[in-house]
RNA sequence: GGGUAGAUUCCGGAGCGGUCAAACGGGGCAGACUGUAAAUCUGCUGGCUAUGCCUUCGAAGGUUCGAAUCCUUCUCUGCCCA
């Protein structure tokens, strides 16, 4: 057993802010496993990178011998959660966010350990509630108290609205900290309002208060903006391994250092070639989603491809002429159907004028033109995009 | 409830009734240069069976030969006052 100083020394690694460290070594003083706490919302069920810098430290905690406690958040992912002006985000089905709460666990242990994992769902205790119930709830806050949010105030500042049911967010979040008695709280930093509220919430109820850890948000591959879904910035850890490859290498070597730091908590080292050093980066963070072998094969085949520059030796799609024979059908067809990336006849037009597509090497800029289409040639639609035809 | 301002293409933000698919900036995409980096330069940035046609400026009507621009009603939002 590993004692609690070291364990302290440990588990504040890589973390961005907690509060307190002083109460958490008082914790693990007690010599009993410590409950720590995540929440999920069960809305995007496609976890990337950016999830998982929490959820390496709750695994950390796992193999420390603690608890750790997976909330999802069924019950918020009911009432929908309309951010932005004009769409309302329809509230999620029960089945959907069953099976999102599925996909969602699946991908968590990747990371997690699965047997050292409690599970629950937050609608357990709040679909009991009556009105009363919640009108008491919200009786332990105060305005004031909701108003020192950061985003909130920012937002009344810059005159956005703020609904009234978002400042009840705290308050359910942080009642599932007293549902399951947790003694720490894992979140990014934008959670620390949050959880703070989970400690005053716990104290009213008499409990000793979690201690609040938040780790650092990861950015997108822009560098700027944090990981997310929706900003086309991340990197999901299902994603096939040439694609995680691909991704990490196009990153700027800020960011590097940035992702080496928060995923893999190393150094550059900087000896090495940046080239080189994103290189290991990225192995090893598809070792991390995939395995080791696959993170090998991922380096080559990038290698040969943009390094060598060798096609004939990379595994390209392969795509077979449909209907459409003309070089922007075609295009089209390959966004579509081998990318996933659907463009505009409009936009494939432009991308061949502007000289990003050749066929084994040689630019086409003609839209209109019919090339004299046969098996086994190489047509690059654009800088990272090729495929073999069939 | 009263007053007031506003709703424009991904975002911000211009837009004398015709020359507006809509300035400018950001973002994004592509090309050159590179290390699929950064910086820089260039081009593009509604759709189509494409020298033309179609759909866009909160919604619905209306006035006009013609409307993002004018009128009416509606919906939504901010701010101030209660």
């Amino acid at each position: 057993m590993i004692s609690p100083a070291e364990q302290l020394s440990l588990l504040t690694r890589g973390v961005a802010r907690i509060l307190s460290e002083s109460e958490l070594l008082k914790k693990l003083e007690r010599g009993t496993p410590l409950r720590a706490k995540l929440g999920v919302d069960p809305t995007s069920p496609d976890l990337h990178l950016g999830h998982s810098v929490v959820l390496e430290k709750l695994r950390q905690f796992q193999e420390l011998g603690h608890q750790a406690v997976l909330i999802i958040g069924d019950f918020t992912a009911q009432i929908g959660d309309p951010t932005g002006r004009s769409k309302t985000r329809p509230p999620l089905s029960r089945e959907e966010i069953l099976s999102n709460a599925e996909t969602y666990t699946e991908q968590a242990f990747r990371i997690l350990d699965r047997e050292k994992t409690e599970v629950v769902f937050n609608g357990e205790w709040f679909n009991k509630m009556t009105f009363s119930d919640v009108i008491q709830l919200n009786a332990r806050v105060t305005m004031q108290q909701m108003l020192q949010r950061e985003d909130f105030k920012n937002r009344i500042a810059n005159d956005q609205e703020v609904r009234l049911h978002e400042i009840q967010y705290p308050i359910v979040q942080g009642w599932d900290s007293v549902e399951v008695r947790a003694d720490v709280e894992l979140g990014g930093t934008d959670q620390l309002f949050n959880i703070l509220v989970g400690r005053d919430m716990q104290k009213t109820e008499g409990m000793e208060p979690q201690v609040v850890m938040c780790l650092p948000i990861l950015e997108g591959l822009d560098g700027v903006q944090k990981m997310s879904k929706s900003l086309h910035n991340y990197v999901g850890i299902t994603e096939a391994p040439d694609e995680i490859f691909g991704k990490l290498m196009s990153i700027s070597d800020e960011l590097m250092a940035r992702y080496s730091l928060l995923l893999l908590r190393e150094e550059i080292d900087g000896a090495l070639h940046p080239m080189e050093a994103k290189k290991s980066l990225a192995a090893a963070l598809v070792a991390r989603c995939h395995s080791a072998s696959e993170a090998a094969a991922a380096r080559e085949n990038w290698e040969a491809r943009f390094s060598r520059k060798d096609l004939e030796a990379v595994d390209l799609p392969e795509f077979s002429i449909g209907a459409r024979r003309d070089l922007v059908g075609v295009v089209v067809a390959i966004y579509k159907d081998v990318f996933a990336t659907p463009r505009s006849g409009s936009e494939v037009r432009r991308l061949i004028q502007q000289g990003s597509v050749q066929l084994d090497g040689e630019k086409l800029t003609d839209p209109k033109c019919e090339p004299a289409w046969a098996s086994g040639q190489v047509l690059k639609v654009d800088k990272k995009r090729s495929v073999r035809i069939g």
